[in-house]
DNA sequence: CAAAATCTGTCATGGGGTGACACATGTCGT
DNA sequence: ACGACATGTGTCACCCCATGACAGATTTTG
């Protein structure tokens, strides 16, 4: 029943599954870039790997599954990212540094993260509602894993305090705001992590929102000077 | 093709369409509530209203956008209640106030609004997890518009200045904070507006969440005094 | 009343997703 | 190495959601 203790990757049983879901994922991806993400369909992904419809199920409670595999992994890191903060810095802080670093690898492609994907997936949030809203899905449900960790990094019973609750659900927000931002097109740059940043930014002036049109924060840096126009 | 400008409800075609969606609306929610959202299928629903299931998708696109009525219902009404706040009025407290004035109507009954189908769907949400994605999706979508209304009211250019967008996300990230909360049991109330009239509370000091354990915002009031343990 | 527009039912189709069962392939004890 | 066991896979059958096409019924309009 357990793993045998001496093979670290124990059995080839493992092994072969893990590749098998590995291959699903590429070749999901590389369909979705191709035909797009709706216009594929499961059982041309099951074709492209040689196995059967039925046994792609068992990999994927769905098709959106396959490109939340990628999102997990963000959520994976920006946990751990969260977790080398120094406890000194306020928890806000400490999650836009986490938020953004994760952005951060996913454009340039560190820790493994596929930037060309990453990009892909951006596409699909835009195009496929599916896609949108099983994202949507998900990243409301890991705000509870965040809850907790911020509760434990401020000391405070979630059960009983409303603030980390309130600070996960505001980084769950940046992220939303930022790709909102970022797909409507008025960001003068493409990388989501600067975009995310300055969300970040305008949430910590926090109140700054109580007031008109004093220090605004514009997203176009060129056109600095430039005030606000009354639309 | 236009009204014959004589009948205020033009047509008995129309007024046929009107009662026939009511009735699918009113048939939905009951087989809901008796057995569930997933165990229903959208033949019973249309059988119980006599129509055929293809009529069904000519009245909804899909058998989630049934219960997103409602919440379309909530967010008109929201938007009124923002429309309604005077000018002078911070934005964030404005959202604050029309946000939580027309929960208050779900949970009294006013403006037309059933308190016991405002229940169910929250029930729903936490069961069927495709109402609460497209809920979320759904939310999300209406986002822009609120920022588009609170731009016009910032007198700011939405295109070109974060801040609106930020404030209506802030404003989603309340409510779904709020339903988490209430979700979760924590709260010593079962009213959605008192939670979600407390997350903004804890928003707007904003910077508190900076803070360790000070000037905590606990959701018990009975144990005013009780420190929060350290987990 | 006739012509045009619109709503509806029926039919066919396709894709997502799941349970059941048989078979094949890996794993483990001896 | 051999059998007993566990686990992964394919096939099949099935249900449900959703949509396009077409014909018939109903309403609107002139």
């Amino acid at each position: 029943m357990e793993q045998s203790c001496v093979t670290p990757t124990a059995g080839r049983r493992e092994r072969k599954k893990q590749r098998t879901r590995e291959s699903l994922v590429d070749a999901a991806f590389r369909l979705f870039q191709e035909k797009g993400f709706e216009a594929t369909t499961v059982e041309e992904i099951a074709d492209a790997v040689d196995v059967s419809s039925r046994t792609f199920f068992r990999y994927f409670a769905s098709k959106e599954d396959v490109v939340l595999t990628y999102q997990e992994e963000q959520f994976t890191t920006m946990l751990e990212e969260l977790a080398a903060r120094p406890k000194a810095e306020p928890v806000m802080t400490a999650l836009r540094n986490a938020a953004v670093s994760v952005l951060r690898a996913c454009e340039d492609g560190d820790y493994g993260f596929d930037p060309e994907r990453f990009g892909c997936i951006q596409q699909m949030m835009e195009s496929s509602p599916a896609v949108f809203g099983r994202s949507l899905e998900h990243g409301q449900k890991k705000q509870a894993e965040i809850t907790r960790v911020i509760a434990e990094r401020m000391d405070v019973d979630p059960t009983v305090d409303l603030r980390p609750h309130v600070a996960a659900g505001l980084s769950n927000c940046a992220f939303r705001s930022a790709f909102e931002v970022l797909a409507s097109g008025m960001a003068d740059t493409a990388r989501f992590s600067e975009v995310l940043d300055k969300v970040f930014a305008v949430m910590e002036d926090g109140l700054n929102l109580r007031l008109a049109a004093e220090t605004p924060c514009l997203m176009t840096d060129t056109v600095e000077e430039k005030k606000t126009p009354s639309r």
